[in-house]
DNA sequence: ACAATAACTAACAAAATAGTGAGCTATAAA
DNA sequence: TTTATAGCTCACTATTTTGTTAGTTATTGT
């Protein structure tokens, strides 16, 4: 649980109404999350195909994400009907997709730094 | 100290080699960095001015960071020579230069996403 | 002599994030 | 009846990141 009132938070919130980069940052910027978004939009959409996808991730921590991401709706998730076990597909709202452009972006500018340019 | 062995490590490495995309949320998505390399785009190049501009940033934490940005090339810190006290100023790499325009795309999108669209 | 400034670092504590292992619901096939 | 699948959640520990407090070096101004 986060503790509203710690120094943390309170610098969390200041940079938030500082500037809206650092709410995006708070978005992408934690482990799994950017690599979550990419395999859904690649239509690894339900929980074990992600895990498929994600093999070192574990299905607590995947959920734990899935979670987060719906509730800044950059995901929903649908059951589907008729289904038995019932399936759950998620999908990526317009929010969500316009990161991608931003995602390949990043992985330009990482790629030529990983090759010390 | 970052423990080599640890899950955490194993999963992080994991996503580097994955995609550099990983890389570069590494590197840009920890508290108060995109804040101080935009600071430094913008003439905030030395430690007190960065503290004027940061005023709810500890200088522990200022210069944890900058000696991160340090070692992965974002940065260059200079001495200013017949300053007294000496004096130091950061520059940024075109590495670091060339994160600016995606920080104007997150920056947008985190503004349209905070407006709720 | 003492405070002030610039630019830090060290030792530590607090908070937050990431990961572990078990268990749950429902159905159906072997 | 046990096993399998899908999609989770719970209580917990480990690890990492963030923040706190005090102190350092060197020089000038009072």
């Amino acid at each position: 649980m986060r503790k509203k009132n710690s120094t943390n938070s309170i610098n969390e919130k200041y940079l938030h109404e500082r500037c809206a980069l650092n709410v995006a940052i708070d978005v992408i910027g934690s482990r799994w999350v950017s690599q979550i978004i990419f395999s859904i939009s690649q239509g690894a959409n339900r929980f074990h195909l992600m895990k498929e996808e994600l093999p070192n991730i574990s299905e607590q921590v995947l959920s734990r994400k899935l979670n987060t991401l719906e509730k800044q709706k950059i995901i929903i998730k649908k059951t589907i009907p008729d289904t038995i076990p019932l399936g759950v597909r998620y999908i990526l709202t317009s929010k969500g997709e316009s990161l991608l452009p931003i995602f390949e972006s990043l992985c330009a500018w990482g790629k030529s730094y990983d090759l010390g340019a």
